[in-house]
DNA sequence: TGGATGGACCGTAACGTTTCAGAACCAATA
DNA sequence: TATTGGTTCTGAAACGTTACGGTCCATCCA
């Protein structure tokens, strides 16, 4: 049977150099430098690379030779679902990816699930740098990731040796947050809050669970609330902290229950997410809880659908943030100490947070 | 000056075999197929690399010899920004990511802005495939990624010989939407569309460019809209067509407002977005039109804040339009004739499209 | 006419890996 | 003892490209 031009062995720069009768070097040049060649003989390279069907430079092969991949990795271990859906993951996504669009760079989103403990796709990644967003510390992706010998940035995670870095100050705006409702005056709180480690526990949280969090931003805001509350004669080991595995507002609603179930007598319920906020306030609506007059409610993030239910929560540049992220990464000017990126926060007080009952009877009291 | 150990050249599979003084097969053995030595010979190799500072096979020299880069190109030439501000679209790339995740395959976002007539990104990408995501046909980027050799996805896009795609039935789901303004008595109407060019063109849309637009969904729609209302003797000519280069709220808002300027009297205003008619209830009720006694608005995509808003709309599975296409592009299997994925939609009427005032005469008059 | 200049092109040597067919060895079987 | 079968390891050949350091030759100027 005879094949068709189409079914042979596909066309290579080397093969197309014989057939033109000329060097690879000369093919070579006539993709990625027609200064150096004639413009007649590129003419007939581009033309005979057309007939026998050449697609131009293997990708790969020039990035094996070059050395540069010309992609940066990005691991976020998180469930993909929920990474798109948290509005806050997004816009982090949309400042790396203009970042890396600003330097012509792409941007693979490396599949690492939180449950596949598999860490080959980070080892297959063919990138230049990786930047890695939120994930636990004890993370075997991250120790992959750290094993490249690529440059790496680090987000929402605590400070690596010699690995740059970029982040809030987590402690400080959670502290911000925290004496705000210490000055409205409540004193009987509850918590919600992200995943503190790798394994699923969507219930209260022992201090000691707390205190060995892997996912850094969430130990540091509890700690950061437990600190400032315990000036004001707070006992955390009171606090009833609740702790939910799926980042959804259906988890929020199913945490805010948990803690009102346990102790109906808080005046506010802190949680260390808008998107847990948001599903918290359901679950005050459905129990008939005012917000803020019966029950105060607050976030962290600021995202704008938090915005527009007039969430008190902290607002902090996820774009920003990614954008710094991928800038930091691509700017390769030799330095020597590893940099650090603090962004700025901004409290927003919103509709949601008021004097507790009891406290509003002091201000107002006879 | 001496050199300290990291400073030297970089330990290659190679140098790892020479100083172990096995073969290289070994070694490589010893990373990818470890029943195939001895392991107390694989140890001895994983522990000298450790102390050769060794990081595992290259992954770019790998993909080189393998023929496989482990990873999906996403190919969508759209303001990175406006991209992940859309519900939609990030709903399709969080339906891709999951295909691409369930593979164990990696989601390389190619850096390709409309702006940028560079196509080098597209050469450059090390990837098995390419998802295309809602390009103008005329697109420079499309025509690259169709120049490579390998298997390739169109969405939201005109069918291409030979290639696979992904999609809904605009035409007929646009008509059902047609059709539901038209029993409600629609017969002045104004439409805002989405950009259908690669140039810029913020203003009323002639005929022509309505026939002639690169966006096949967009042009799709207005065709069927056409066709819809020419049925009950609407003169397509007279109907204002006011196009968006930038797919925002704010896009919508003014749009809305053009039309409006040039006919007060339109009943309905018909967007080809759920961004877009979001904006032009913004601006409708700025004029303080009322929604949908004063003008009926509808949307497409259903969008969750389109239904938080009772638009009245075409709701699209974008979620698994992207999985679709993921799992299209990485089933392998041999396929002859193209395939073509085509999902259902629903026409939602929400609380947005009512009668018009002259129609509610006819019904309730006397 | 000699020498300098610069454009056009070339040959070789990597880049770091996987694959494939087999070699060497050893134990067990006939 | 010869044969078989299995495990463990090897050598050489790709995979397709670009970097580097040239050579060659026509042209220009003095």
């Amino acid at each position: 049977m005879a094949r068709s031009t189409n079914a042979r062995r596909p066309a290579t720069l080397a093969s197309l150099a014989a057939e033109l009768g000329v060097s690879r070097t000369t093919v070579s040049n006539a993709y990625n430098r027609p200064d150096q060649l004639s413009p007649e003989l590129r003419r007939r390279v581009l033309e005979t690379a057309r007939r026998l069907g050449y697609p131009g430079p293997d990708p790969v092969a020039r990035s094996l030779r070059t050395r540069k991949a010309g992609a940066v990795g990005l691991l976020l271990t998180e469930n993909l679902s929920y990474a798109f859906r948290d509005p806050a993951a997004v816009g982090f996504l949309e400042g790396l990816a203009l970042a890396c669009e600003d330097a012509g760079q792409g941007l693979l989103l490396v599949p690492a699930s939180p449950e596949r403990e598999d860490v080959a796709a980070v080892h297959r990644a063919g990138v230049d740098g990786f930047v890695v967003y939120s994930v636990p510390d004890d993370d075997p992706h991250l120790a992959a990731v750290l094993e490249r010998p690529v440059p790496t940035v680090v987000c929402d995670q605590p400070e690596i040796d010699s690995v740059d870095s970029v982040g809030i100050d987590d402690r400080a705006a959670t502290t911000a947050l925290a004496r705000h409702l210490i000055e409205l005056g409540h004193r009987r709180i509850g918590v919600v809050c992200m995943r503190l480690g790798r394994d699923r526990n969507d219930d209260f949280v022992p201090l000691e669970r707390q205190r060995d969090a892997h996912f850094h931003v969430q130990r540091t805001r509890l700690t950061a609330l437990a600190d400032a509350f315990a000036t004001v004669g707070v006992d955390w080991a009171t606090v009833p902290v609740v702790e939910r595995f799926d980042h959804t507002t259906a988890s929020g609603e199913s945490a805010a229950a948990q803690v009102l179930d346990r102790d109906p007598e808080i005046t506010a319920l802190i949680c260390t997410s808008d998107i847990l906020a948001l599903g918290a306030m359901t679950e005050a609506g459905r129990r008939g809880l005012r917000v803020p007059q019966d029950l105060t409610v607050t976030g962290f993030d600021g995202i704008p659908e938090a915005e527009r239910a007039g969430l008190t929560t902290v607002r902090q540049p996820v774009l920003e943030k990614g954008r710094a992220a991928g800038r930091l990464l691509l700017d390769s000017a030799e330095h020597g100490r590893p940099r650090r990126v603090t962004l700025d926060t901004e409290l927003i007080v919103g509709r949601t947070s008021g004097q507790p009952r009891a406290a509003a009877q002091i201000w107002y009291g006879p």
